[in-house]
RNA sequence: UCCUCGAUAGCUCAAUGGCAGAGCAUUCGGCUGUUAACCGAAGGGUUGUAGGUUCGAGACCCACUCGAGGAGCCA
C-alpha cells in the first residue's frame, strides 16, 4: 500500500493510500467513528464506517485515544465538508501506539498547566503554526543575509566579561576562572566586519535580569549584522529592507499558519518600506502631545514605547537617543547625540531592534569606557580594533522572539521559542 | 527586587461564614455525517502549606510556597 503524507493528499483522489498519524480527536456517532488525524504536515479527517470494515478494525476505531499513534489505510475522497477538502473512507486502521489518559484534551487549559507540558502542548495546532513561522523567519533572516554579501560569523558563547557592562549575566565556571554566557554577539562582530565586510551572528544571547513580563526571556535568540563603512542612516535604510523582507516572506509562505493564529494578515501586507523615522526629540514631543511627561534626557519604557508606536501603522525607527542613556560605545553624532536607532514594532509589540553607529575613534573611545566607570583591561581586544586601520561601521540587533510574537499576534514571548527559558522555568 | 490579583476534582471554573458543585476529560450505554459533536449514567475531593478567629471556615486574619499580570531593565 502506498504510505503518503497528508500534505500531499490531493495527489491521490480515488486511490487507496496508508497514512500514518496521531489521533488528535475523535467522534463517534453509532456506526461511524470520526478520527481526526495529524501527521505534521497537515490535518484530516477518516471515516470509519461499520460495513466498511471488520468487526476487529471498528471496536478499535471505538476504543482508540486523544494522541494514539495509528496506521490509516483507506480511499481518499474529495468532499465539500473538510477544510483541506478531502477525508479518508478508511478500510483498515492499526494502533501504533496507544495513549492513556493525554493531557491535554480539547478545551481550554491555563498558561502554567501548559507551559507544564510544553513538550506535548507542541503538538496542538496553534503551537505547531508558531514553530513554523518562527522557522520561516529564521529562514528569511539567513536568506536576506545570503543575498545581501554578509558571511555568517559565528561569536562565541561563553564570554570573559560583559559586553556592555550593565546587565545581568549569567556566571558559570570555567576551570579555574568564571566565564559568563554572552548576551550580545556585537563586539565580535566589530571584529568580523573588518575581516569579511558584511557579518552576522545568529546565536542565543542569555540575561540573568529577574525580568518577569510578557517581553522577556533568560535565553532568547538574536541575529546581529554588522557592516564596515556603514553610517547610522544606512545602518535605518538596511534595516528597514531587512524587517520588510522578513515580513512579506511570513505573510508569502505562512498564510495558512497566520490564519490558525487568527491573525490579521492585512496589517502585516502594509508592512513595506518607508518606514516612519522619527528623531528621540520628535518622539518626545509625541510624547508630551499624548499626555506623557516623561522629560527631554530619559530612556522610553514599554508604555512610552507604545504611545509612539500606535501613532503609526509600521514599524517606527525612533534615532538619536541622548547619550546618557545608551551604552558607552556608540558615535556620538554632530547633534551631540548617541547615533543609534530603536525599531519598535507596531501593535505594541514594543521594541525589536536596538543599533547604531559605533565609535571609532580610540580616543573618544576610552573616555566613555572611563566615564562609565568600565575596566580597559577587559576591552584590550576590542581597543585594538580601533588602532589598525579603524572605520565608521554600524549594526544592529533583532529579538527573534518579539518578531515572532508580533507576526503571530501573541501576546506573550513564551510561545515563541519551542522551550522558553524564563526566570521561573528550566523545565521542560 | 517592587506592586496587583489568584490557588477548590486530571483540566477550566462555581459555591451570602452553614450539606463540596458544573462543564470538559475518564469508564459504561445510545445514535449512519460528526466539526471543541450530541443524549443518558457512573466513578472522581485532606479546598496550596502551617497557624489563628468562630458554635461552625473553601470563604475572615497572619505567615509561607507556588502561579498570573504589570513595573524597573532590556531585545
Amino acid at each position: 500500500m502506498k504510505k503518503i503524507f497528508i500534505a500531499d493528499i490531493k495527489n491521490y483522489e480515488n486511490q487507496e493510500i496508508t497514512l500514518q498519524a496521531w489521533l488528535y480527536n475523535k467522534r463517534s456517532s453509532g456506526k461511524l467513528h470520526f478520527l481526526q488525524l495529524r501527521d505534521g504536515t497537515g490535518e484530516i479527517q477518516a471515516v470509519v464506517f461499520k460495513g466498511n470494515v471488520s468487526e476487529d478494525v471498528f471496536a478499535l476505531a471505538d476504543k482508540i485515544t486523544q494522541e494514539s499513534s495509528v496506521e490509516v489505510t483507506g480511499t481518499v475522497k474529495k468532499t465539500d465538508r473538510a477544510k483541506i477538502g478531502f477525508e479518508i473512507d478508511a478500510t483498515d486502521v492499526k494502533l501504533i501506539c496507544g495513549s492513556e489518559d493525554y493531557p491535554i484534551t480539547p478545551k481550554e487549559h491555563g498558561p502554567h498547566f501548559l507551559m507544564e507540558h510544553r513538550h506535548l502542548w507542541l503538538r496542538s495546532l496553534k503551537q505547531k503554526a508558531i514553530l513554523r513561522v518562527r522557522h520561516r523567519i529564521i529562514k528569511s533572516i539567513r536568506d536576506f543575509f545570503d543575498n545581501h554579501g554578509f558571511t555568517l560569523v559565528d561569536a562565541p558563547i561563553f564570554t570573559p566579561n560583559a559586553c556592555e557592562g550593565s546587565t545581568t549575566l549569567f556566571e558559570t565556571d570555567y576551570f579555574d576562572q568564571k566565564a559568563y554566557l554572552s548576551q550580545s554577539g556585537q563586539l565580535y562582530m566589530e571584529a568580523a566586519c573588518a575581516a569579511v565586510g558584511k557579518a552576522y551572528c545568529f546565536g542565543p544571547t542569555f540575561r540573568a535580569e529577574k525580568s518577569k513580563t510578557r517581553r522577556h526571556l533568560t535565553e532568547f535568540w538574536m541575529v546581529e549584522p554588522e557592516v564596515a563603512f556603514m553610517d547610522i542612516f544606512e545602518d535605518m535604510d538596511l534595516a528597514e529592507e531587512f524587517v520588510e523582507y522578513i515580513v512579506q516572506q511570513v505573510v508569502e509562505h505562512c498564510r495558512p499558519e497566520l490564519e490558525t493564529l487568527e491573525r490579521d494578515i492585512s496589517k502585516l501586507e502594509n508592512i513595506k518600506r518607508p518606514f516612519p523615522r522619527i528623531s528621540y526629540d520628535e518622539a518626545i514631543e509625541i510624547l508630551h502631545k499624548k499626555g506623557n511627561d516623561t522629560p527631554n534626557g530619559e530612556d522610553f519604557g514599554g508604555d512610552e514605547e507604545t504611545l509612539i508606536s500606535e501613532e503609526f501603522d509600521k514599524p517606527v525607527m525612533i534615532h538619536h537617543y541622548p547619550m546618557s542613556v545608551k551604552a558607552f560605545y556608540f558615535k556620538q553624532a554632530e547633534n551631540g547625540k548617541a547615533a543609534c536607532v530603536d525599531m519598535i514594532a507596531p501593535e505594541g509589540y514594543g521594541e525589536i531592534i536596538g543599533g547604531g553607529q559605533r565609535e571609532e575613534d580610540i580616543d573618544k573611545l576610552m573616555a566613555k569606557i572611563k566615564e562609565q566607570n568600565l575596566n580597559p583591561e577587559t576591552f584590550d581586544w576590542y581597543l585594538d580594533l580601533r588602532k589598525y586601520g579603524s572605520v565608521p561601521h554600524a549594526g544592529f540587533g533583532l529579538g527573534i522572539e518579539r518578531t515572532v510574537a508580533w507576526l503571530c499576534g501573541l501576546s506573550h514571548v513564551r510561545e515563541t521559542i519551542p522551550f522558553p527559558r524564563l526566570m521561573d522555568r528550566l523545565k521542560p
